[in-house]
RNA sequence: GGGCGUAUAGCUCAGUGGUAGAGCACUACGUUGACAUCGUAGGGGUCGUAGGUUCGAACCCUGCUACGCCCACCA
């Protein structure tokens, strides 16, 4: 027996999914859920909980439909995030940055990872992902850097990766390069200055506008539109940097704009995309001046050598104004570049890093979703992933980092790269190379991009570059479920690095969910202190509640709002379900396996077998096209208002002996042991069906009540067909949930008690509806008060479906009220039949418009038509009363 | 500057051409046997706006407005 008290805590911790999560069936269709491997450092928090929970209703629900389900679980390394925190974290307790070596550090990184990585996956079961933990990953274990080597030196073989000197954006604070995804852009207040830059012969001046003054020492040049007539003069001729001697020409460019700024731009091919870019066109000098922290160097006067890049700009500010160059200072809003790590303003610089031909890679990726071998859910996130994929740059792959994977290149003495899977391999190729025995060898000190091995992640948890059972049975069987986010970062390098290694997509679906948000609709974030912890929510309404939640607020498109009220009302319904069980528990409702729903005979249960099984239909619909709001929503309505508020009630005087000795004792023709029985039977099959689609939701409490029903293997509920006998008992249930609704909407408004007496008429009805109420006489006295027969009193219409019955009251009641809504009630009967019968007579849609839709709006006119006469006659009746 | 999304009841959201929906909130009534974490009944919407297509538009098309997001540029 069920506790009284619905308590989630008591019955959760009891279900570990590990075994069936581990479960493969080698007969069945293949399905694999790759799990976006969270960081090592990570924990757990309410998006990563509605990113597992759906993808674990999938996970779940594929396994009861039969499918031999892979659920992988993986870490990633997260390469500056990590070795960021622990050196936080080693600073803390009192080790100085730069203090350790690199094979410490790395040694303190590993040991940090073993520490803190298996937090989040506690985090994991506690929400009840079922993944197959048996199969762990992490992004840098020993397979993953053969797998990772073997690409990269494939890309390099192939011509898709080289290395090179470019400008890259760089990171002044952890002093790496990073790829344009990892550059935040924010809006900040700067200034802008204009400098005079004088002629050679001090006759005349250009005024350029800045807001990088510290950076003129690295001008190489003064651009200035072709057309603009203010300068054309001053082309060709040599002007001044200023606080120096050095000269710079005045050259002539379109990247100057004549309307920006004052319409000469000073070009500093070292420090500035679009200058490194016109210093190449005019073959200018590049002049670096500052360091890898960004901190002035020897290529500045003397004054400002050593200076950090901001205070130099003071400096430089402070000597503009001394020596009368500068004209003017604006304050200005502008969006700089931040890193998204270090939140530090990110410098151009041009270094040598290594690059992937992106673009080239990017083209089958493209053609891969133009022609649907890759489906985005919902489909416009399509466009996003086009937009990036056709404007693709150079993939900036290295970083200056120690955690991470270390690139396969060694340099010869000379520089000359050798690039292998093994030092042995390169060693071989130098040899060759330089044609002699011995040859240093030293390798790359530069780690790969985080997202180079999660973008290998499909295959490489599959066990490339063996070729593997599992390979073959899972790629391009999988589905993936992220955030728009990382559309970019992730799924679209899947996508290349997918086709490119295994000539095939990896997944043909892609489920793009929206962002958890507060109930406002604000963001959530730290500073806001608006997060939402799920695990607390787990703590306090029982993790089905909160799974509930999630799965239900994923509608497509549409970022959630989420707030603890919510989850708080579908623990309630959890609630309910478990009062439910007691309910059957108590009425000796046992599961029966050889229950078979088509041979039961009595129409309540017909009706609610239907009802059932048109909502595991529903369901199934919904989760085979990712609607997870409407799947839950289709076994919410079902339970609660189908169910609970109706089957339960209708069926409580069978259940209950006394009615049904009473019924007998009036001679009724029922067999009520029969009746019973199958009503004991039919509630216990029900309440098992609705476990079973819950499942893959709130898998704790369907786990905990298949027990107690008695059923403990989770398979999905099987479908058959509705008989035409089964349709004329929902037709006869429907019309009697109509009779006593509006039977007690009648008293309602009459202010009469609910417990009032009141007579209903047979006259009015078909032979069959009079039979089906005279054998169920007892329920509509439970539930409605309402006795057959009796065509004596004030009687008041009702309207049901297309008849109207009539209902008679022995008291005297004021009929006011009545009349006055029975009145409205006519009047729109009378509307809905005018409007159709409008359309009927428009000739246009007669001809025009499908001829069931014709049919219906006759068939509508003509059953409004038989309403209103029957309606408006009793309601005379009861006018002159 | 280019692109995407959203706008339906007080709130959160379903609804892809044929009689406007759900949950919550609200109002009234109701608790001694599943459940007050509840039940019964009820009120509440010119579907952002202006046009267009159509016999018929919340739904399709165009413009506009508001909010959110992505990309690019910015001396």
């Amino acid at each position: 027996m069920l506790d009284k008290v619905f308590d989630p805590r008591s019955f959760e911790g009891n279900f570990s999914f590990e075994v069936e999560a581990s479960l493969r069936n080698p007969n069945a269709e293949p399905y694999m859920v790759l799990l976006p491997p969270p960081n090592v450092t990570g924990s757990l928090h309410i998006g990563h909980a509605l990113c597992y929970t759906l993808q674990d209703v999938l996970a779940r629900y594929k396994r009861m439909r039969g499918y031999d389900v892979l659920f992988q679980p993986g870490l990633d390394h997260a390469g500056i995030v990590t070795q960021l925190l622990v050196e936080k974290q080693l600073y803390e307790s009192g080790i100085e940055k730069g203090t350790l070596t690199k094979d410490k550090l790395l040694k303190e990184i590993w040991y940090w990872k073993e520490q803190s990585g298996c937090t989040i996956l506690d985090q994991l079961k506690i929400l009840g992902i079922s993944c197959d933990f048996s199969r762990l990953r992490f992004t840098l274990d020993e397979d993953s850097k053969r797998a990772v080597t073997k690409l990269f030196v494939k890309l390099f073989r192939d011509g898709l990766l080289r290395r090179g000197e470019r400008m890259v954006s760089w990171d002044p604070v952890i002093c790496t390069a990073v790829s344009d995804l990892e550059i935040i852009e924010k809006e900040v207040d700067g200034h802008m200055w204009h400098i005079k830059y004088m002629l050679e012969d001090k006759s005349d001046f250009i005024p350029v506008a800045t807001t990088r003054p510290e950076t003129i020492f690295g001008d190489a040049a003064v651009a200035v539109n072709p057309n603009d007539q203010r300068y054309r003069k001053f082309i060709g001729k040599s002007v001044r940097v200023p606080l120096t001697d050095r000269l710079i020409p005045v050259i002539a460019d379109k990247h100057a704009d004549m309307d920006k700024g004052t319409g000469a731009v000073k070009i500093t091919p070292a420090h500035d995309f679009n200058d490194y870019e016109v210093g190449r066109r005019h073959k200018l000098p590049v002049i670096d001046i500052m360091d890898e922290h960004a901190i002035l160097n020897d290529n500045v006067p003397e004054l400002f050598r050593k200076l950090e890049r901001f205070e130099a700009r003071k400096k430089v500010v402070e000597f503009l104004q001394k020596t009368e160059l500068l004209i003017k200072e604006e304050k200005i809003k502008h969006l700089l570049p931040f890193g998204d790590r270090s939140n530090s303003i990110l410098e151009p610089r041009i270094t040598k890093q290594w690059f992937v031909h992106a673009e080239k890679l990017a083209q089958p990726a493209i053609r891969a979703v133009e022609e649907g071998k890759l489906q985005f859910v919902p489909t416009h996130w399509q466009n996003l992933y086009f937009e990036w994929l056709r404007n693709i740059r150079p993939w900036c792959i290295s970083r200056q980092i120690w955690w991470g994977h270390r690139i396969p290149a060694w340099y010869g003495p000379d520089g000359q790269v050798f690039v292998a899977e093994k030092y042995e391999d390169a060693l071989k190729q130098a040899v060759v190379f330089y044609g002699k025995n011995q040859v240093e060898l030293v390798q790359d000190d530069d780690v790969l991009d985080t997202w180079f091995s999660s973008g290998m992640w499909p295959y490489i948890t599959l066990g490339w570059p063996d070729d593997t059972d599992e390979l073959r049975r899972y790629y391009s069987k999988m589905v993936v479920v992220t955030g728009f986010d990382i559309i970019f970062f992730w799924v679209a390098r899947m996508v290349m690095m997918g086709i490119y290694a295994m000539d095939n997509v990896p997944f043909p679906e892609v489920y793009i969910h929206g962002l958890v948000r507060d109930a406002k609709g604000h963001k959530m974030s730290k500073s806001r202190g608006n997060v939402i912890d799920p695990l607390k929510l787990c703590e306090k309404y029982g993790t089905d509640a909160v799974r509930y939640t999630l799965t239900t607020l994923a509608s497509p498109g549409r970022d959630l709002k989420i707030d603890e009220q919510s989850v708080e009302i579908n623990r309630n319904f959890l609630t309910k379900l478990w009062n439910v069980v007691r309910f059957a528990q108590m009425n000796g409702c046992v599961y029966n396996n050889y229950f078979d729903p088509s041979a039961v005979d009595n129409a309540f249960s017909k009706w609610i077998i239907v009802k059932v099984l048109q909502t595991v239909k529903e369901v199934e619909v919904a989760l085979d096209s990712y609607r997870f709001d409407e799947a839950t929503k289709a076994v919410y309505h079902c339970i609660w208002s189908t169910f609970c508020d109706w089957y339960l009630e209708f069926i409580k005087p069978v259940l209950q002996q006394s009615a049904i000795d009473e019924e007998r004792a009036e001679g009724y023709n029922l067999n009520y042991t029969i009746y019973k029985k199958d009503v004991r039977d039919t509630t216990a099959w029900a309440i098992v069906q609705f476990v079973r689609l819950l499942y893959p939701i709130a898998p704790f409490i369907s786990k905990k009540l298949s027990g107690e029903m008695g059923v403990m293997e989770m398979s999905w509920p099987s479908l058959t067909t509705v008989t035409p006998a089964e349709q004329l008992a929902v037709e006869h249930v429907e019309f009697l949930q109509e009779l006593i609704t509006s039977v007690r909407s009648l008293k309602q408004c009459l202010h009469l008690p609910a417990s009032e007496k009141v007579y209903v008429s047979l006259n009015d009805m078909e032979e069959h509806y009079q039979k089906f109420l005279q054998d169920h006489a007892t329920i509509l006295r439970h539930m409605a008060h309402i006795e057959l027969g009796t065509t004596e009193g004030m009687s008041f219409p009702i309207a049901i479906n297309s008849t109207v019955v009539q209902m008679f009251l022995m008291t005297q009641v004021d009929v006011k009220s009545k009349i006055e809504q029975l009145r409205q009630e006519l009047t729109n009967l009378e509307k809905a039949k005018n409007s159709a019968t409008a359309r009927l007579a428009n000739e246009e849609f007669l001809s025009k418009a499908a001829a069931e839709v014709v049919e219906e709006h006759k068939k509508r006119v003509v059953s409004l038509d038989a309403k209103i006469q029957k309606m408006s006659t009793l309601l005379r009746n009861l006018e002159m009363a």
